[in-house]
DNA sequence: CGTTCGATGCACT
DNA sequence: GTGCATCGAACGT
């Protein structure tokens, strides 16, 4: 388990150290988990893509609240995405989870994103299952139930499984229109679940 | 392979 | 009323 510490950090830093770590979802209909492979950060009233853009409201209470927490909310009237909140409480910036490589309770997510889905969808690769946002929440069962949840110690939470540190690349963030020039995207290398096109995970650039 | 577009709920102006 | 931190189907090349 990660510390609140470990969310208490600049959240480029904390966005990188998040590549490798093992976002876990335990329910009453299983336990379901997964390697973060993607990863975006949201930094600051000033980056206008972050939801703290506004200044703050209800719906962005929780960038403001403690670091280590759950931020999830609906987006598209359609899709849960979620996020770990980082930095001191006060500054709301958070770290969005864009991509699992699925590990634990791969048939439960293959049941939870079959529902109401095509045959296509029912028949994705493993590496499919939690290839996108609102794909992995769909996966692990994530819904606003799990809002402020305690990413340290709930029943959402993100372990260290001491995995070996993967080789990551850096680019610009996937789908939003404004302060499109910061590459605040992250991503393991070496991964098929990555989102986006294969195309431009092979085009990567700036390792570390 | 690529692009376009509808679905759908709610926070915010 | 407007605009999303998306997804997948449909259709063009």
């Amino acid at each position: 388990m990660l510390s609140r510490d470990f969310y208490n950090r600049a959240t480029l830093k904390v966005a990188r150290d998040l590549i490798g770590k093992v976002l876990v979802h335990d329910t009453r209909a299983g336990l379901a988990s997964g390697i973060i492979v993607e990863a975006e950060a949201y930094i600051g009233e000033s980056d206008k893509a972050c939801h703290a853009a506004p200044g703050p409201t209800a719906r962005n209470a929780p960038l403001y609240g403690p670091p280590g927490m759950a931020y999830v909310y609906l987006n598209y009237g359609i899709h849960y995405l979620v996020n770990a909140v980082t930095e001191a409480e006060g500054w709301p910036a958070a770290v969005l989870i864009r991509a699992l490589e699925p590990r634990d309770g791969i048939e439960l997510m293959r049941r939870r994103r079959a529902a109401g889905s095509t045959r296509r969808v029912r028949e994705l690769a493993v590496n499919d299952l939690c290839r996108g946002p609102g794909n992995l929440t769909k996966a692990l069962g994530i819904h606003l139930r799990q809002n402020l949840k305690d990413l340290t110690s709930s029943e959402l939470r993100i372990e260290d499984h001491g995995l070996p540190k993967p080789s990551v690349a850096w680019s610009r963030r996937i789908g939003i229109n404004v302060a499109v020039e910061q590459e605040w995207r992250v991503y393991a290398l070496d991964s098929d679940a990555v989102s986006g096109s294969r195309r431009q995970a092979s085009m990567a650039n700036a390792q570390c």
